[in-house]
DNA sequence: AGGTATATGACAAAATCGCATAATATTGCG
DNA sequence: CGCAATATTATGCGATTTTGTCATATACCT
């Protein structure tokens, strides 16, 4: 498979014809025709039907179309982008940090309130991502500091030092029966409609193994993304979820309650930087804020 | 520019080294040397510096080298799709939505209990997102019903109904001397901290026009990407947001009031879909229980 | 019969790839 | 300090593969 091919599928969908199709690209007739083949063959499926003597396209060539233009597109913004890079451009001194989205309700603004009173004149950029997002951007110098949690490997040239931990608990509503129990196990969740987060994640992976371990299959109703809507799916009744203790914490005000899921996993979180490049003054102290205001978030009422 | 070419650039980025690289990659040292010339030559820019020998990474191979990924990525997608439709693989019916950010704590939780009465034996997946990634995510087919914002251009072969609208407002701290205002324009802005969003997105760059017109200088102490951490920032005083009453008519919880920014924005807003297409049933179902919530969060009280 | 469209044989040009080697730098040891 | 060993990239050269065109065969429709 190469780009040209993607190139050819493109514009074959477009016109309908080889001919057409060559015209369009400035390639022969036959140049196209074996540029379909190979691709055809590539992919090993059919992408066109040959109906007397004529192209058809068949469901999946408008199904893989999809992913072919998706692909173009990606060079395109790839070509482009290095156009940028080339001619360059610069704006004044920011610190950007990432966070997880859980975190923009009152983590985020109170950590500000604290940091800007020292740093009034310091202009403040928040992304609100993923964890393999903020690993990204991070590794692109597009976020100068991000906080994500620790999975093993993060990317080439990255710094992360652990600020943080947590444990896995079950999140519940206030009046639920489970909310009775001083542990929660898979056992307990038999027939019991489940928020899940993470699919395909390890954490995730890990905790469905716990429920196999047990005998127990998972009742999934929702699958999310997000700590934060798992535990408001949970508030307004649509399940339990099975999060960190270090998220459950900032939802504290949510009519929700969290019991430890045993046997229970550990989680640490970390602040990742870019390896090599020290932080700015500014940029330490937002590092600094964001730990004091993790400090204060788990402080146990 | 060719896909084993991107394929050299990730594979450097990730060994360090020509010699690594090729054989991670099972080809020959002089073959990654000259492939990784020939992209720099094709992209007209220099992605490594020989310095004493050695490849060192320059700024440009970290963010370029995204690019590829994201293209390497597309690619597997690609191949993978090919062997689905192949095999004919299919698995239990879910439907992917996907939602703005804004929407995880009231909005999302509401419509998912109104759909789940009706359809409780379907299984959600929510994708909290931007308008972009939704975008993007509508169209690879990963998500079925995307809300985004219309901002003129989706992706091909995507088809977007409009299901809402709003028009831009300030939004302020219930006890802040703008609150008094009937209506609020840039100039009564001047000297105002500001929490903005969307930097280098179109409605941004026509906000941002609005002020220079006025003859005030925008006072920007924070850059966010999501409407609801520009809320929960203003809610506690870190400044003043301008966004669509949309979002705001979300966050009539918290201590803020919202006011007309004149003169006034409009936005739409829609629900996209592959085209081509037909909606499953549940699919649809879900998208009337979404424009249901719609008509629930903006009706004046 | 003439027009339209795709597929294929033959061939040339371009690109890919590996081998061998040159050039440069670092490291370890006497 | 000098030298050998090792590590790394770049380049000349040749073989192989891929790309792409020309000419033409084949099939279908009017």
């Amino acid at each position: 498979m190469n780009i040209k091919q993607l190139e050819v599928l493109r514009t074959l969908l477009a016109t309908g014809s080889t001919i057409a199709a060559a015209k369009t690209m400035g390639l022969s007739q036959s140049g196209v025709s074996r540029m379909l083949q190979q691709l055809e063959q590539d992919l090993s499926i059919t992408l066109f039907a040959r109906d007397k003597g004529r192209l058809i396209a068949t469901p999946e060539a408008l199904a893989l179309g999809h992913d072919a233009e998706n692909i173009l597109l990606a060079v395109d913004r790839m070509s482009s982008h290095a156009e940028d890079l080339r001619s360059g451009a610069s704006g004044p001194e920011i610190v950007r940090i990432g966070l997880p989205s859980s975190m923009w309700e009152n983590f985020a603004p109170a950590m500000l309130v604290d940091y800007i009173r020292a740093f009034p004149g310091v202009r403040i950029e928040t992304f609100f991502e993923s964890t393999t997002a903020i690993n990204k951007l991070v590794g692109e110098r597009v976020i100068d500091i991000g906080f994500l949690r620790m999975e093993g490997e993060t990317g080439p040239g990255i710094v992360v030092d652990k600020v943080a931990s947590g444990t896995s608990v079950c999140v519940v509503p206030k009046d639920h029966p489970l909310a009775e129990l001083e542990t929660i196990s898979a056992k307990d969740l038999r027939n019991v409609p489940l928020v899940l987060i993470g699919r395909q994640r390890p954490n995730r992976m890990a905790l469905d193994q716990q429920f196999a371990r047990a005998g127990v299959k998972q009742m999934v109703k929702i699958e999310t993304h997000t700590n934060s809507s798992a535990c408001a799916y949970v508030a307004q009744g649509l399940g339990v979820s099975i999060i960190s203790s270090f998220y459950a914490n900032l939802y504290r005000h949510l009519p929700v309650v969290q019991r430890p899921f045993v046997p229970q996993a550990r989680q640490d979180f970390g602040l990742a930087r870019a390896a090599g490049f020290p932080l700015s003054i500014a940029a330490q102290a937002l590092s600094d804020a964001l730990q004091r205001q993790i400090q204060l978030s788990q402080k146990i009422e």
